[in-house]
DNA sequence: GCCAACCCAATTTTT
DNA sequence: TTGGGTTGGC
């Protein structure tokens, strides 16, 4: 392309190193890492030049030609690894493509400084130009707790009512905003009308303003600030535009528009050199824009998107489906390049899969095929359940029937719901029945009350004018500083215009405190200067320590005696143990709020449970998709909401469901589901009949579980016996009856009879059945999640490897009975049965559980 | 200033 | 049913 030529001046070849090695490379056989690409993969690894769209289905195979292409790249001396910019959603997304260079490339990755997240590029692009959009270049990245928080003194600073406009209602509105690329004066008007009796504007300003103040920036600003940034300072946009050679972007179709402009400005350059790129401003003309506008045209670099319309899902956060539907009108010219070849799923999955999806009207249209048919592979079958504790128990024999016949690894097996409340009805089940589980999701480590708390003390420390962090800890643990106190350092404070810490010191000293509080205060600056002072001599990871002992924050959750407690000091050490590869806790401070994330204990053999949302970008032998119902896939606030559109989303996330399989998808749905603590009658979901019926086989209600062994081979086998009797088995029918009106006649899979009739839509289960494991317990165990799994990690690993059901050892207890014990999920108790690796419990609070050696620590 | 009794709402989630 | 957040009493 035309300009590259113009702006790319430092050719590669020129110096030594990785380059120089590339150059060598040159020119020799089709190297190595073409070999095993299908043609249209090389295709997509070899169009070096203009803007490409890789559209790449499910299981083709997409991280390899992404990975492939920049070994390419580097391997043809196009680039320094150094003028490629790599952009992923998520940071392990850009992890994983890192360690799949570095595979190809060898130490070449580590040059390559522009691979990460839309977000942690921006912020490194705003650090070194901070000052140009009024920043310092130390600042600090809010997230959006932070941003609540701040919204909401916002809100009273106004005078109005937070809770008739409530502060989490307000961020998601400027969420969007952001993700649509909108500044305060680019709403519009009836956004800004429609919070706050029209303040929706001002807010917004008056949060911008304030985030200047705190030289701090939420998420949205790290995508924002560039943009403004790049818009306002041609040169500076020429520097990238030099600097980028290759562009490439994972998961296009996730793009907002905010990351779409982002891109678009650093992809597109204007061919003469006419300053037009200031010109490139309003967003509304961007969008619209095609190759050329206002007299300047424009050619676009080496602009290589990867993605696949029909997995988007993410459209409620912002993403723009229509960014990738219209890639070729806004980079005209532009190569489209298809990838259908599956890898992954047998032919009746994505027989299944592509047929639900052809019911979409807004996609590109692809259709996924394999060449690896074999007439063995099972069909994806529909299993109908009376209720949802009966689906969770049916799943949970399938997968130890799957485990016993085929030896089948948990590890390979993953349940995907729709909304995490299914979980816990999974995670009930799997507890007593001693099944391994993981839950993947979840509140995220660094969004824990107790590691916010920790880092809003470092943060204290290492930036004092850091009000946010010191507003949330100056009475955490207790202290006795109230309201009222607060609130006089915040008035001190903004009439002097200094930071609450220093506001709080200089109280400390005049009459306006009662003697307590100033007591106090006076103390807790005095603290805070101490540590800081310490920052200079004393090891981080040290410090750290100290800040936690010496302010009571340890102390505090240390008398904490509720069931969360320890997990919560396990995770405080944690914290400190994860600062030990940053050099000083403020270079801690810079990564954590982007890229912590903690990985999962993979050792343990264990069942995924997680979202449909989670799941995409994995792959499972086996996949489990319950809850196949009307109103809750597709869900009925999609429906509500997003009408039609809604509708397809639902659809595409049933695809990604789908397409997680690579051997076996097995469907529920269930005639009864308690949905906020009452029993309600579903129906089956729509997404059922849009399956074909050469594909699925609907399963005999009463033989897939029962509890006698399950189902035979020949189930599996005399499949074509059932195609005629699809969707007209009993259990369709009953729940088909069940909708209609109210058939008493379904087996109730528990014994109990517990509703009355007829027209209530209301069951009521009172008393009996297994679902009581979990009652009155917020906090399931969380296994996977890194810090609340190492609660359980002092006892014997191997444990957890397996079906404890079938290990009877009855010696091999840790335990005894008699002994105290303490559960993640039920606190303190004394064990009063062993049986092999499952102990009886009777808990102090929750009463007598069955529960798993593992999940259990001695006290 | 702190704690316990109410009230309300209730997908999906990354950075 | 559950959890979070607010209100009102001590």
């Amino acid at each position: 392309m035309t300009d590259f030529d113009e702006s790319g001046r430092a050719a590669p070849a020129a110096t030594g190193g990785i380059a120089a090695r590339a150059m060598a490379a040159r020119g020799t056989r089709t190297p190595d890492y073409l070999a095993g690409l299908n043609p249209e993969q090389r295709a997509a690894v070899e169009a070096t030049e203009g803007p490409v769209l890789v559209l790449a289905g499910a299981g083709t195979g997409k991280t390899r030609v992404l990975t492939t292409r920049i070994a390419h790249i580097l391997n043809l001396g196009l680039a320094f690894p150094s003028q490629i910019l790599a952009v992923t959603f998520t940071n392990k997304a850009a992890r994983e493509m890192k360690n799949r260079v570095g595979l190809l490339v060898g130490g070449a990755v580590e040059g390559m400084p522009w691979l990460g997240t839309f977000h942690s590029i921006g912020v490194k692009i705003l650090r070194r130009h901070a000052e140009l959009v009024g920043l310092k270049s130390n600042f600090t990245i809010l997230d959006t707790d932070d941003q609540i928080r701040l919204i909401k003194q916002l809100i009273q600073a106004e005078n109005l009512d937070d809770k008739r406009w409530p502060a989490r209602t307000f961020a998601n509105m400027m969420d969007g905003w952001k993700n649509k690329g909108l500044t305060p004066k680019d709403i519009p008007e009836g956004d800004a009308r429609a919070f706050a009796n029209g303040k929706g504007r001002e807010l917004y300003a008056a949060y911008q303003a304030r985030l200047m103040a705190l030289n701090a920036c939420d998420f949205g600003d790290l995508l924002m600030h560039p943009i403004a940034l790049f818009r306002a300072h041609p040169d500076v946009l020429a520097e990238y535009h030099r600097r980028f050679k290759y562009i490439l972007v994972d998961e296009y179709q996730d793009t907002n528009v905010a990351q779409y402009l982002w891109l678009r400005l650093l992809a597109q350059r204007p061919k003469q050199r006419d300053d037009a790129s200031g010109k490139i401003g309003q967003s509304q003309a961007l969008m619209s824009a095609k190759g050329s506008d206002a007299g300047v045209s424009y050619a676009t670099v080496n602009l290589c998107c990867v993605g696949d319309d029909d997995q988007s899902i993410y459209g409620w956060r912002g993403a723009e489906v229509d960014n990738i539907l219209r890639f070729d009108k806004d980079f005209p010219g532009a190569t489209v390049i298809r990838l259908e070849r599956n890898y992954r799923s047998t032919a009746h999955i994505l027989g299944a899969a592509s047929h639900l999806i052809a019911h979409n009207e807004d996609r590109l249209g692809k259709t996924l095929f394999t060449d690896a048919a074999n007439p063995e592979d099972p069909k994806v079958e529909v299993n109908a359940g009376w209720d949802s504790e009966e689906e969770a128990r049916a799943i949970g024999e399938a997968i130890e029937d799957l485990q016993r016949r085929e030896n089948h690894n948990l590890n390979d097996m993953a349940i995907l719901v729709r909304a995490s409340f299914q979980m816990r009805e999974f995670e009930d089940r799997f507890v007593t029945m001693g099944l391994n589980y993981r839950v993947i999701g979840g509140p995220r480590f660094y969004e824990r009350m107790e590691v916010r708390d920790a880092l809003a003390y470092f943060r204290c420390v290492c930036q004092p004018a850091d009000d946010l962090a010191f507003d949330r800890i100056v009475n955490t643990p207790k202290r006795g500083l109230g309201d009222a106190t607060i609130r006089l350092v915040h008035d001190y404070a903004r009439a002097r215009a200094v930071p609450l810490i220093a506001a709080a010191g200089e109280m400390a000293e005049t009459e306006e405190l009662k003697p307590k509080p100033r007591a106090t205060l006076r103390r807790v600056v005095s603290d805070f200067r101490r540590w800081s002072e310490l920052l200079a001599t004393v090891k981080h990871t040290e410090l750290a320590e100290q800040i936690l002992e010496e302010s009571g924050y340890t102390e505090m959750w240390q008398n904490d005696r509720s069931a969360e407690a320890p997990g919560r000091l396990e995770n405080l050490k944690e914290l400190v143990r994860s600062m030990e590869q940053y050099e000083s806790l403020p270079s801690f401070l810079e990564h954590v709020a982007l890229v912590m994330d903690t990985e999962q204990n993979a050792e343990m053999d264990a069942v995924s449970i997680m979202t449909l949302h989670s799941a995409k970008g994995l792959e499972f032998e086996t996949v489990f998709l319950p809850g196949w119902e009307e109103g809750l896939f597709p869900h009925q606030r999609s429906l509500d909401e997003g009408g039609r559109s809604g509708l397809e989303e639902e659809r595409r996330l049933a695809y990604v469901g789908l397409t997680r399989g690579k051997r076996r998808v097995k469907i529920w749905f269930v005639s009864n589901r308690r949905i906020h603590g009452l029993w309600q009658s579903t129906i089956p979901s729509r997404f059922l009949d849009e399956l074909p019926e050469a594909h699925v086989e609907v399963m005999e209600a009463n033989t897939s579980y029962g509890g006698y062994g399950g189902y035979g081979a020949s189930r599996w086998d005399g499949a074509s016996a059932f195609k005629e009797a699809a969707y007209t088995t009993p259990g369709w029918r009953r729940a088909q009856a069940a909708n209609a009106g109210f058939t008493n006649t379904g087996k109730s899979g528990r014994g109990g009879d517990g509703w009355s009739g007829g027209r209530s839509r209301e069951i009521n289960y009172g008393e009996g059945g297994t679902a009581r494991a979990g009652r009155g317990h917020n906090q399931p165990p969380r296994q996977g999640f890194g810090l609340y799994s190492s609660a359980s990690k002092g006892g014997p690993r191997e444990i957890e490897g397996e079906l404890v059901a079938k290990s009877v050892i009855p010696d091999a207890s840790r335990f005894a009975e008699g002994d105290r014990v303490f559960h993640l999920k039920f606190g303190n108790g004394t064990v009063a049965n062993i049986e092999g690796n499952k102990l009886t419990v009777d808990f102090d609070k929750a009463g007598q559980k069955r529960v798993l050696e593992g999940f259990v620590e001695p006290v």
